[in-house]
DNA sequence: CTGAAAGCGCTTACAG
DNA sequence: CTGAAAGCGCTTACAG
């Protein structure tokens, strides 16, 4: 059998040799009040020399306590994604002593299996949990977690945002941002490429470009409204849609870095250049838009700082009771990525 | 503080209320022998009444073990490999009752954080590790491990393939039938674009590329070969090289996705249509490959099932010490992937 | 500021 | 096939 035995020195032993009880040690390690300077330097000096580390098992099963936070996801969600999301929440965590334990949860037929997800909750006795979308928002995923009493904080919930803490971004805000963007510079015919209609981001990414056109007076006819539904390819179909127009528009903003990369696609086989015949934005900052030709101007989505702010809230929350309700939302910066693929008009 | 109460049942409930020992409730839940099966019916049903679960930490402290396995990846890696590296970790974790736990470990100037790493291994108690590249090849790395005394698997090992369990496929071979593939199409001039050569995927594949262009009777001029850094840009440059050469190569074989993406970038800047003009093929099964315009014919990288195997492996390791040291090498299979960059070369 | 006692909920090692 | 005892290494709750 694979132990971890390591070293063998307990917090018995430490506190033999130091000539103390083990409940100083106790206080040493973890930096409790009521251990004067002189004991807690000598302590500490044993502990360092011995390279002691208290075993996780033990003061898990006493605290009761796991000391473990859980980031679930939904199966399909983007690697890009997980990623992201993984890097955040593995900074906060560390910081605050927390392991980062991942879960995914499968989808069949629209679906969450739900039996797997219960069983995960109660094996792990996790401390808390991150929920992504759209697990966020589905009322049986919240329920089993609300059921086994663990605390949950929610990433980017589109429904009850006073139902659970929860950290997002404001896609409106940003999507208008990038529209008065390619407006500044000479723009006049800017078309949309929108994502799916039961996403929320696609929903505010949209709104926030035609408030941006009726802030400048635009009325924007239909036809400039390409559906897509953030796969590339979609975005592909939408760039010759809306290249055939006639006049022809002179900036699209796709909705997401995927669909924007399908315009590009769009534009290279039509023989547009981009651009100088045309300007394309998209939104997300997803790498493959770097690797792009031209490289893509976008909008930098702050997913792995959302997935920190998370953590934090969630750690936050284990803490005294008298300030565990405050904080219950925390909106986080986009920030516009400017890159080759947006210029002004020519002519 | 966040307590994990849950039900507050324990084995000394269920052991009452079955009336029999604990032990006995034990041996129920561990699956072991010794348990008639009047006995241990009665005691599981009243395990499934109360849905009594045993808790981790008594586990993990009185058994000496943590159940947790560790997957570090270099921070630098891209997302793509991580998540799938995770998925096929977290599909053989959960059907052996482990927890999966991610660590990034950090790197500066080329050298790793060797201190935080060590401070993880420490903390942690892993009952073993899945190492990723390059880390997997770090001595650095390798040393602090084995001083540690946690099992590890490499995944993909470059070197000193002895010194521990690994999972690997070869991309030798995978790269020969890629390219043999293009010859059967009817390309006879068929280029490469390599990748940095101190990646040991990158020397095996342009290898496997050279393997078969002799077997077939080829001498391949040096500007066949374009130099590559696995970066989407160094594949623009390098396709764009390529179709300046005369005659024009009718085929292009990127050592990997994203530089095969960037030879499509080029190809439409200089209206060199794709598959009719230039066929195109990459490496890896990126999920940007499928974005593309045409979706890019590739190999599949089995990494999901590679991190699988590899997680297979340690736990096999925990078991039975006489069979401990059989398993030390699986190779993974690689799949061809068809779409619609590659064709019969016309005229 | 410091410590003795009890206990967290299991598994191990042993006895019958 | 079954169980009584000891113990894993800490923290909690309490006393001084």
């Amino acid at each position: 059998m694979a132990r971890n035995d390591r070293k063998g020195v307990t917090i018995v032993d430490i506190a033999r040799e130091a000539g103390v009880s083990i409940k100083t040690v106790s206080r040493v390690i973890n930096r409790e009040e009521g251990a004067g300077a002189e004991v807690r330097a000598r302590v500490q000096a044993i502990i360092d020399k011995h390279d002691y580390r208290p075993n996780a098992s033990a003061r898990n099963l006493s605290s009761r306590r796991s000391y473990l936070i859980g980031v679930i996801f939904l199966r399909l969600v983007s690697h890009h994604y997980v990623g992201e999301v993984q890097a955040g929440a593995l900074r906060a965590a560390r910081r605050a002593g927390y392991q980062l334990v991942v879960e995914q949860v499968e989808a069949a037929d629209g679906r969450f299996d739900l039996e797997a997800f219960a069983a995960v909750l109660a094996n792990v006795a996790f401390d808390g949990v991150v929920l992504t979308p759209p697990l966020c928002d589905d009322q049986d995923v919240l329920a089993a977690v609300e059921a086994a009493g663990v605390a949950y904080v929610r990433m980017a919930p589109n429904t009850e945002p006073g139902r659970a803490p929860f950290v997002w971004m404001d896609d409106l805000e940003a999507a208008r941002e990038q529209t008065l963007g390619l407006w500044d510079m000479g723009h006049r015919r800017i078309a949309f490429v929108g994502g799916p209609s039961d996403h929320r981001a696609a929903v505010q990414r949209r709104e926030g470009y035609l408030q941006a056109m009726r802030e400048r007076g635009v009325a924007v006819p239909a036809e400039w409204i390409a559906p897509g539904d953030f796969f590339g390819l979609s975005g592909f179909y939408a760039g010759e849609a809306l290249l055939a127009l006639d006049p022809r528009p002179t900036a699209i903003f796709a909705g997401n870095d995927e669909m924007a990369l399908g315009v590009l696609a769009a534009a290279a086989k039509h023989g547009v250049a981009v651009p100088e015949a045309l300007s394309v934005v998209g939104f997300d900052n997803a790498p493959a838009g770097e690797m792009s030709w031209p490289r893509l101007t976008t909008v930098h989505q702050p997913t792995a700082e959302m997935a920190e702010a998370a953590v934090e809230m969630l750690v936050k929350r284990f803490g005294d009771a008298r300030f565990r309700e405050q904080i219950t939302e925390q909106k986080l910066d986009y920030r516009l990525v400017v890159r080759g693929s947006a210029a002004p008009p020519r002519g």
